[in-house]
DNA sequence: AAGGCTACCTGTTCGC
DNA sequence: TGCGAACAGGTAGCCT
């Protein structure tokens, strides 16, 4: 579930505690969440200091003192928690990295979709986590051109191209839909036909919404699954104009429509019909 | 090669 | 209250 701005909180949560800390030892409760043998991950990191951390997209990693890398996919339910030795362990902690000081590091994660990977950094091609991720959507090197020509040609609605890592990452399904309905634009509009301004607009809403995203320290909705590695929710649900809004009024000033739910190769989006209507795109 | 579908998992909510 | 179905913030791997 978190995508770009949540993996960025918890990121920044990690970097702030951890820096500095040795992992003292390391266990994997359960094998799979591991990419490689859990024997080769405890031994590429016991004893190691963490230097630093990193993110690109939803995969973040945490530096180690010899230039190696623990990189982290959280997918739909993992997180990534820090606490007390002592503390009750929640259901679904698959790992266990002991930090001294009294503190931990739980890998928790009740679906098992998410993955921990050894990494070296700078050969995100050797990594089965990096490999496909394309540049980070905040990355100022990734211009409207780029994804123009990424998008040339592609019949796919522009927000299962938002929604491609390949082309830009970090984006997931919140946002995507946030996005779509600030530029306004149809989720459903092909990406091969989106004009260059119009892509011009959605990097800009791109930047806008995850920006005010990791203001707010990411989403937490109702059932307050997400949280920040010290336990923290996100506040910025309250801020949502179109996600899991089915029914409501649309947010935009003068606009007196409400929100659509609508599934498309069994995902939800949402929309506003009078906003982001086929036909009323916007001109540069 | 693009694009569509399914599998991977568990937990929660919804409709009857 | 019970019980199956639908749904969940993601993506890799197949197939056509
Ligand atoms: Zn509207």
């Amino acid at each position: 579930m978190p995508e770009l701005p949540e993996v960025e909180t918890i990121r920044r949560d990690l970097h702030a505690h951890l820096c500095g800390s040795t992992i003292h030892g390391l266990s994997v409760v359960h094998p799979g969440v591991v990419l490689g043998t859990p024997e080769t991950f405890t031994d590429a990191v016991v004893g190691r200091r963490i230097v630093g951390s990193g993110r690109r997209g939803k995969v973040m990693w945490l530096d180690l003192e010899d230039g190696h890398a623990i990189a982290i996919h959280l997918r739909m339910s993992g997180q990534a928690l820090l606490v007390d030795e002592g503390a009750p362990r929640p259901p679904h902690t698959h790992l266990i990295a002991d930090l001294g000081g009294r503190r931990a590091l739980l890998y928790v994660d009740p679906r098992r979709f998410g993955r921990l990977e050894i990494i070296d950094p700078c050969a995100p091609q050797a990594s089965v986590l990096l490999r496909n991720i394309g540049p980070d959507a905040l990355s100022a090197d990734l211009c409207a051109e780029t994804l123009r020509t990424a998008a040339a040609g592609r019949r796919i609605g522009i927000k299962q191209f938002l929604l491609d890592q390949r082309f830009i990452s970090g984006i997931g399904n919140i946002y995507a839909a946030e996005i779509l309905h600030r530029v306004p634009l149809g989720p459903a509009t092909p990406a091969g036909r989106v004009t260059r301004a119009e892509m011009e607009r959605i990097l800009e809403q791109t930047h806008a919404v995850l920006g005010e995203a990791i203001a707010a320290c990411g989403t937490t909705l109702a059932d307050a699954r997400y949280r920040s590695a010290l336990g923290r929710s996100g506040e910025f649900a309250c801020m949502l104009r179109v996600y899991g809004r089915e029914g409501e009024p649309c947010r935009t000033e003068g606009c007196t429509a409400r929100i659509q739910r609508r599934t498309s190769g069994g995902r939800s989006t949402y929309l506003c019909p009078a906003c982001q209507r086929a036909g009323r795109r916007r001109r540069a």
